[in-house]
DNA sequence: TCGCAAATGCTCAATATTGCTCATTTTCAG
DNA sequence: CTGAAAATGAGCAATATTGAGCATTTGCGA
């Protein structure tokens, strides 16, 4: 139906018409891979929406443990916590891939989430499904053992660019990565990989690691 | 300066100007405490909004093991995955106390989302302050111990009412639903209160439990 | 007040997890 | 192509956690 072949976009959201709704407050930007995009501490005045790229969002603990909350993708947004008041970013947000963003001054999107019906409902979208995401996340975590943590993760990750494909390679992620986003050690993460890939769930030929949902899903559900 | 005390209420939200706005679409249900509002699996057509009381959402795994994802109170919504297209309830949710409750149709809710920008604003603002929520439940599950999680849980829980009481009776919860909320056994809740109870953070006279802050704290800050 | 059901305190062996270390392997800039 | 840095595979002792059982204690309805 549209001229375009962007299958993935997670919402309807034409870029070109909301940088005409509003005037000043937004530009593209854009980062390199593993460009720092802002810092936990930084003060929290604008919101980003993700046009091209995929970004990584961490947190630091006061001991120095590294967290990864997530993973974000095309047609998502995130430092949207600074719209809710918190003044400075809890957590810092870097480009994994080449990225184009476009970054919005929080008055802006305040602006334009209270005047253009249509994006406000994208946004609300966008909000309720970023919250059954982290609710999924908790119950994860409150549940499941880090083995099938890790399993749920893949599974999750192959998946990322789904167009139907049911077996895929997994984007460019290391193991210290994958153990900050389970909460567990990297020691871990490379016991369960090797069983993985002993029982065949996982296979690290052709480039990158390919994932056998199918199997992955034996340990998922036990 | 308004008439009324509720000053614990987390928005301005006037229900009954939002009842007139709407028309069927909604209407007022009490629940007595234990009372199951809706369950997992059922069909999820509504949105609730509290107006008194306290409700809790559990999740129950496959093999039948229950995870309290959070405890919500007056000011808050819940139910609202639905809005997102979940067709059925991910969870539980069930009154703790005497509830009355706003119960607000989907079709209603979306209507209103898009029409009424006060009360669109108000939801974003509730959608991101549950995300930040979220995201700290997920940040704490990551990084803590089970120890340090069940203190944070006791300080939230005691700061529910807070009206700059520093040290608060807690709710009545038991070690289950703490066990449930923290991802641990009971085994584990037991010792670690009985721990913070002969170091004094915590104090079972006195009615309910009384949690002192400023020594929990120091748990949290090791 | 009695008695039951739920909640709690405590113990213990079996596992799971952490926090290291060190040897290899892979990656990538120069 | 080469060397340094990063990532990975493995092993191991010290801890943390589970899961189950059982004795008390508490809360509460009849």
């Amino acid at each position: 139906m549209a001229p375009s072949m962007a299958a993935k976009k997670k919402f309807d959201f034409d870029p070109k018409k909301f940088l005409a709704t509003i005037g000043e407050g937004r530009k593209v930007v854009n980062f390199p891979p593993k460009k720092t995009i802002f810092s936990q501490g930084d003060p929290a005045d604008a919101v980003f929406y993700i046009q091209q790229g995929k970004v990584r969002l961490s947190v630091v603990s006061k001991i120095g443990k590294e967290a990864t909350l997530c993973i974000l993708s095309e047609g998502e947004f995130f430092g949207e916590g600074g719209l809710a008041g918190q003044p400075l970013r809890m957590g810092s947000a870097a480009a994994m891939t080449d990225c184009e963003l476009l970054k919005i001054d929080k008055q802006a999107m305040m602006l334009a989430l209270h005047r253009e019906h249509t994006f406000s409902d994208l946004f609300v979208a966008y909000l309720l499904a970023r919250n059954i995401r982290y609710e999924e996340d908790l119950v994860d975590q409150l549940f499941n053992s880090s083995e099938k943590r890790l399993a749920r993760i893949l599974l999750l990750l192959a998946h990322f660019g789904k167009d139907g494909v049911p077996e895929t390679v997994i984007p460019k992620i290391s193991q210290e990565t994958l153990a900050e986003m389970i909460g567990t050690t990297r020691s871990r993460v490379s016991f369960f990989m090797n069983r993985f890939r002993k029982l065949g769930f996982v296979d690290y030929g052709g480039g990158g690691l390919q994932v056998h949902s199918s199997l992955l899903n034996i340990v998922l559900h036990d």
